[in-house]
DNA sequence: TGTACATCAGTGAACGCGCGTTCACTGATGTAC
DNA sequence: TGTACATCAGTGAACGCGCGTTCACTGATGTAC
């Protein structure tokens, strides 16, 4: 019976993290409790640390989780399409439609903050900046000249174009866009980068 | 004497303001508490909720004057600039400097959410709405085909994506860029934006 | 396989603290004459 | 101008609640023989 211990432990992790993610889904990152969380996965208020260091520990594994979910949508996206122009496209609407469907999981990416002093930890980075990898091969095409590091950081730079705009419409911040004029708002941006992609040089 | 007790409500509520203002600065939106606001302005706990309903109407006015800075620091970008693809880097420009010059200010203008159902003030939506004011001059030169209202919900946009990128950027998320390296980046930014400006057609 | 003991994950009541907001009080400001 | 009374802004101790985290306990799992 060796390892029943770890298969117990790893269940309680496992419904701890869909507890939690089921709740910030319903009711964001701010009304997240320690002792909803353990109610919904069926353990004492205590377990919860038992399973991780913290409440934040179990925080960043949604959030870790979310970017996954994010990263397959976005791969699925470009999935047979090899026009980069048009990968850029899909791309975008993909974060779009995401962020979206999932508002508070999307928003708990960006709002969740650990104190003062305490770092992410390497893994949860490494999800984040696996997004980009989308955004580098379309980008590579469009702009071969240029260099390694470079692509990287202009790779970064559109993620965050785009991204902001998401952001701001979607959680309504300075005069909202009618809703459904945001795909169109978002494509049409799409389309000054990429005239502007095809043109200069880097 | 008439007046001399608005004159002191008047006091009460810079004072306070002011202070929250600076205990924001130093400290961000989430360290901030009742008790260091009234100590450091100089009046009992409860004086507070005689100047201002709560703590977050309080918040909106020190995001309020937050807006008014930066709407302040836009216009002295562009005087004296008739060019309006330089009038928009001095934009982004001028926006990045102050984020960077104020961090914590900048960020409460986008921690900040009133709990569930409570409504923004139209005049503090009203702060917001001039920022994209500055944009639309510029951008209407350079897409003068482009409908009133779109000019509006374009303007919000580019306004949006460049949020996205100083945002991302100087919150350090998703792979830090060289800090030295943003100013350029931005610059780039524009640059491709610019291109794509003058060759769409809306 | 079965028994006795050791270990350690899970329990949940209690701790501890933070902190926004209230409210009975008082002293300054305004009004009436 | 001066006096008596009324009002209301400001006081700060106390309220009330929320909620992350701990810890003495117990019962399930693992180990030795």
């Amino acid at each position: 019976m060796t390892g029943k211990r770890e298969a117990k432990r790893d269940a309680l992790r496992g419904g701890l993290i869909d507890a939690a993610t089921t709740r910030i889904a319903e009711n964001g990152l701010s009304g997240l409790r320690a002792r909803d969380i353990t109610a919904d996965a069926g353990c004492a208020l205590g377990a919860l640390y038992t399973a991780f260091d913290d409440l934040d520990a179990l925080i960043i594994e949604v959030n870790s989780r979310t970017l996954r979910r994010i990263d397959a949508v976005m791969s699925a996206a470009v999935d047979g399409e090899i026009n980069p122009g048009r990968q850029m496209k899909r791309l975008a609407a993909a974060y779009l439609d995401f962020a979206r469907a999932h508002p508070r999981l999307w928003r708990a990416l960006f709002d969740h903050a650990l104190p003062e002093g305490r770092a992410v930890p390497d893994w949860h980075i490494e999800d984040q900046a696996r997004l980009l990898v989308h955004i580098v091969g379309p980008l590579e095409k469009l702009q071969p000249a240029l260099a390694r590091e470079k692509l990287r950081v202009r790779a970064r730079t559109l993620f965050a174009a785009v991204h902001g705009i998401v952001s701001i419409s979607l959680e309504n911040r300075f005069v909202g866009i009618p809703i459904d004029t945001l795909d169109d708002e978002l494509d049409r941006f799409i389309d000054l980068l990429l005239s502007g992609l095809t043109t200069a040089s880097g």
